[in-house]
DNA sequence: CGCAAAAACTGGGCCGACCAGCATTTTCAG
DNA sequence: CTGAAAATGCTGGTCGGCCCAGTTTTTGCG
């Protein structure tokens, strides 16, 4: 077994991840304010350039709101947060979503590419077509190999499926992709591990089908049933 | 009329617009190494540690990849943006979007609000729909007064539109309007210029009445109509 | 020429000092 | 005592330099 790189997280890391806890777990609530960016260097000697540096992420994770000259208080993160808090307050958690959260994703994720695959199927040119059949192609390499390797098949499978949002001619669809990118790469983790990797793989070439026959009502059922066959997997365990 | 607080945007800022620009112009292109850390301050005159921070904010933005150690390259954003690649260029652009921009952008909020909007009026409970009655009230309010601040209800329609999300049971819908919150912004400043700022507070009403009956189909026309209306008038501009 | 040691550079993390602007307190003329 | 102006002390923001641990390039010995 390959052991990867460690990663020592930083003071500043450990310092944003203390923060975030003591937000999500209510120890601070929204509106309390927080020390002083000096007051903070005294508590946790580290330097007053880190604690800043800290304190701008939290803001743009939508977990504080800084005010120049008056401090920062901690922000209503229903209200301000984005898909950043979320993988913050998932990873916090052990990288492990709740039920709740993975079926909330999953509607998610047929809104936006259901949306994508009918007007992929509605529209579809030879060229979209070849654009994902190489990337099939990709998986088929990786599933010949001997050595699997779960986390490169789910690279590809990622890319399949942004690849429909890119082809399906709406600028927004793989940007929100990206967005959730690391939630995504997780989901196929699991489904690799739950169904293996070859039924991931044909479930991919059946998607391939129904675009190119121009089948969009047959791909989105498609995709409903899919993700409620996980979640019912997910569910027993 | 009341002048706002002047925003003097950081050098750390301007470097981050000016990369960007250079970037999106074309003049830097995909590939391309940016000069190192240090060959930027000498350049720039400005400290290691602004310099830093700017290149990592372009890195989160889905422009540049850096590698410890090696240096910056510029990423190619059609695969590695996000929402906020998106949001920088759209405002590079002085805050307009292309035709095909705001079509793609309508098409994906039909997809998310729409399955908020369905899931909503299937499952409202009372308290769902004060809760929207509530914003509707600051609307109103809004719209009484003599002095019409058309900013001010676009935040009231956002929240709006924003609740519903919120309403809808799934945690990730809010969180995707949030990501979006520039865009729609702009949005509903347009709107409320071509249809008055009572149409839109109308109309608004009409979607918690179709809530309250718990019609979701009807609600989901009425937003896809809205929105092709909304297409339509500005095609014709 | 081959190739390893050394030097030069890279980004990452960190530090303590300094800057400009706001808020409160202190000062001091009226 | 009053009230405005000056001084002080606070805030977040910025700065340039330090060391570290890898990478790349140059050097120089065999």
């Amino acid at each position: 077994m390959q052991i990867g790189v460690i990663e020592v997280p930083s003071r500043k890391d450990l310092l944003v991840q203390k923060i975030e806890e003591q937000i999500l777990s209510g120890k601070l609530r929204a509106g309390d304010s927080l020390p002083s960016e000096r007051q903070l260097q005294e508590e946790t000697h580290i330097s007053k350039t880190m604690i800043h540096a800290a304190l701008v992420e939290l803001e743009r994770k939508g977990f504080l709101q800084i005010t120049p000259r008056r401090g920062a208080v901690v922000a209503n993160y229903t209200e301000t947060g984005t898909m950043e808090t979320l993988n913050a307050r998932i990873r916090l958690n052990g990288g492990n979503m709740s039920a709740a959260q993975a079926r909330s994703f999953m509607e998610a994720r047929i809104a936006i590419e259901g949306a994508a695959l009918r007007r992929l199927a509605e529209r579809r040119t030879e060229e979209d077509l070849a654009y994902l059949e190489e990337i099939i192609a990709q998986a088929d390499a990786l599933l010949e190999k001997e050595k699997s390797d779960d986390a490169a098949l789910a690279e590809v499978l990622f890319r399949f499926h942004r690849g429909i949002c890119l082809r399906s001619g709406n600028e927004f669809f793989p940007l929100l992709l990206n967005e959730f990118r690391p939630i995504i790469m997780e989901f196929w983790m699991r489904s690799i591990a739950v169904f293996g990797a070859a039924s991931n793989v044909h479930l991919a070439k059946r998607y391939l089908e129904l675009i190119r026959a121009g089948d969009a009502d047959s791909a989105f059922r498609r995709l409903e049933r899919s993700v409620n066959e996980y979640l019912s997997c997910l569910e027993e365990q």
